[in-house]
DNA sequence: GAATTCGATGTAACCGAATACATGTATTCG
DNA sequence: CGAATACATGTATTCGGTTACATCGAATTC
């Protein structure tokens, strides 16, 4: 089917030397084998003559490293991710590796099918958001491969693992206690996702605490769950409208879902935040698009993408050993729904 | 550095037969050489047992295909690519393949670096939003493979390129039309981008005929230039602002700059659409985000991506030869910013 | 001047699968 | 009952590189 691509033994043959002798060319980094620079010469040449191009596949057979990493994220569809994605590909292409980004949509087959496809295709190493694997699955994968591993975003205690994240329960903690600080609200909600979804327990637990310090109670009327999309959000706030019944306050898991909160919120003609102050986390493009702004919890999205990859290269790299776990800020961003 | 994984000699010694056998079983469903059910039982046994998983370096090396495709966008970051790209990978995904997603972000370097990856890399197929190559460089890289190769939204004229287009002109032409009937403007403006990326010419075209058959005039002080982005939006507007002259309505040629505009002039006091009329292109999801909701030309880019990959697998697959062209709808959206 | 070293290159083995071809046994047919 | 034919499987080769090792003339050492 493919028109036969120029080897390196046509490269060879052309220069007039043996097949080996251009691959030393071709990978002169290592200085332990000498070249003349006559030899050289005639090698790049016939190299430029023919348009060649080594063969990704043949080399990682032999070399046992296919110069590529593979990324999973929870959904691409997500601005969040998107801009951490970016700049893996950035530190990455610095590196000259490729990278394999999959999106899993929440959803476990798609973890597993990725997990098969690291392993098939050989992958170097691998970065990825977990939502459904479980820490036992994440160990039988880890055992079956040597290669560098790093997470986002769960307190996964694995030697073999490094860890980014971000500290959720604190910063939805303190964003919560500033929204009832400032707002004296009497009730807040809190638009989740189930908790077996990694930031769900962790956002609850940080918004619970922040409530019941206030001296508040969580009323479960206002407690409700989504599925990160804009689309849940919207479902949320419909329930409470057909209850009729609104919290002054709802803190939502995330940006994506804060926004379709306040947009079903306005259809039915209440005012955001006059009648219910909104606050999301992430601080996703979007929240400057919606009015009012959405007040948020900024992550950031490229320093983490950058702490994920740079940890991922140093071990495949630099050999490094230490496990590491790093932290990434998160900041309030106050604007106008909150 | 890898823990080796098992390979089919592994298995071949355990189930007690040689490794072209294990071949047999995994791969030759078809009928043609025959295998008995209890070598056949025996080796799927084995195979359970270590966990076998085939080496897809290896056999790409041996049959020169990958099952991976390559798929070049115009930019990550863009809710149309992103519906357009999951597009792809499902369809790719029924026939069990992967999807290489590269972002080229307007730039002719990313767009190269895309084909010497294809090329090294072995990719079966191509999927592209060309920006900046030539239909010339387009050739010679054809010239160096036989894989199929698709492409979105120019009117390429190549016997071995397969296209997926929008009318655009058509639509940007209907839309003005509809935009000036009904608002009864007197002064138009437009924010295209440079004349040289795919959909500038097009769009840019469209727009003039339908100003021109109304009897109105390009007025140059509406005539802007941006980069596809929400900030290149927001910097068209702000020049308008700085000039202090508007005109009565904007045909802008993507939504997400659609949306700087409409931004921009709000946060200037500009009333949209009373003082200005916002009208975008592609229906991307932030479009019903926006207030005014986002007057729009909708694509269909899971459609889109679905002609794009149904088109590649056809001659994947089916050794389809005879070159498609195919259309893909548009529909104006009328929401309320035009 | 013989021995050793070094520089430059060739030879051969290997990575893990797919596949053309060879082999040997059981079955069928004339 | 011998030859032709399935059937079931093994042997050898190949894909395109990398790399350990061998070679061999020239330079250096003693």
């Amino acid at each position: 089917m493919r028109i036969k691509l120029p080897t390196m033994y046509d490269v060879a043959k052309l220069a007039g030397v043996s097949q080996p002798t251009v691959s030393r060319v071709l990978n002169r980094n290592d200085t332990s084998v000498p070249i003349s620079d006559e030899t050289r010469a005639r090698v790049l040449a016939a190299v430029e003559q023919l348009g060649y191009r080594p063969n990704v596949a043949a080399r990682s057979l032999r070399t046992q490293r296919t110069q590529t990493v593979a990324l999973l994220i929870a959904d691409l569809s997500n601005g969040f991710y998107q801009l951490l994605a970016r700049a893996v590909q950035d530190v990455a292409r610095k590196h000259d590796y490729e990278v394999l980004i999959s999106s899993s949509d929440h959803l476990y087959e798609n973890e597993k099918h990725f997990c098969e496809i690291v392993l098939r295709r050989g992958m170097d190493g691998v970065i990825m958001v977990p939502q459904r694997l479980s820490i036992h699955e994440m160990d039988h994968f880890l055992q079956q491969t040597q290669i560098p591993f790093v997470v986002l975003g769960r307190h996964i205690d694995h030697p073999r693992i490094d860890v980014v994240y971000v500290d959720d329960e604190r910063a939805i903690y303190e964003a919560t206690s500033w929204l009832i600080q400032k707002g004296s609200h009497s009730s807040i909600g809190f638009v989740g996702v189930p908790a077996s979804l990694p930031p769900g327990l962790g956002r609850l637990q940080g918004f619970s605490r922040a409530v019941t310090e206030a001296g508040l109670t969580l009323d479960p009327r206002f407690m409700l769950e989504g599925d990160f999309t804009l689309e849940g959000g919207k479902r949320a706030a419909q329930t409470l409208i057909e209850r009729g019944d609104f919290p002054s306050a709802l803190v939502v898991i995330n940006d994506l879902m804060a926004i379709g909160v306040i947009l079903t919120l306005q259809e039915a003609g209440i005012r955001v935040p006059d009648d219910v102050a909104v606050m999301g986390f992430d601080d996703i493009p979007e929240a400057t698009i919606v009015r009012p702004a959405l007040t948020t919890i900024a992550q950031d999205p490229r320093e983490i993408g950058q702490k994920l990859a740079t940890s991922l290269f140093a071990r495949l790299e630099s050999g490094q050993s230490a496990r590491r776990v790093l932290e990434s800020p998160y900041k309030l961003i106050i604007r106008d729904s909150a």
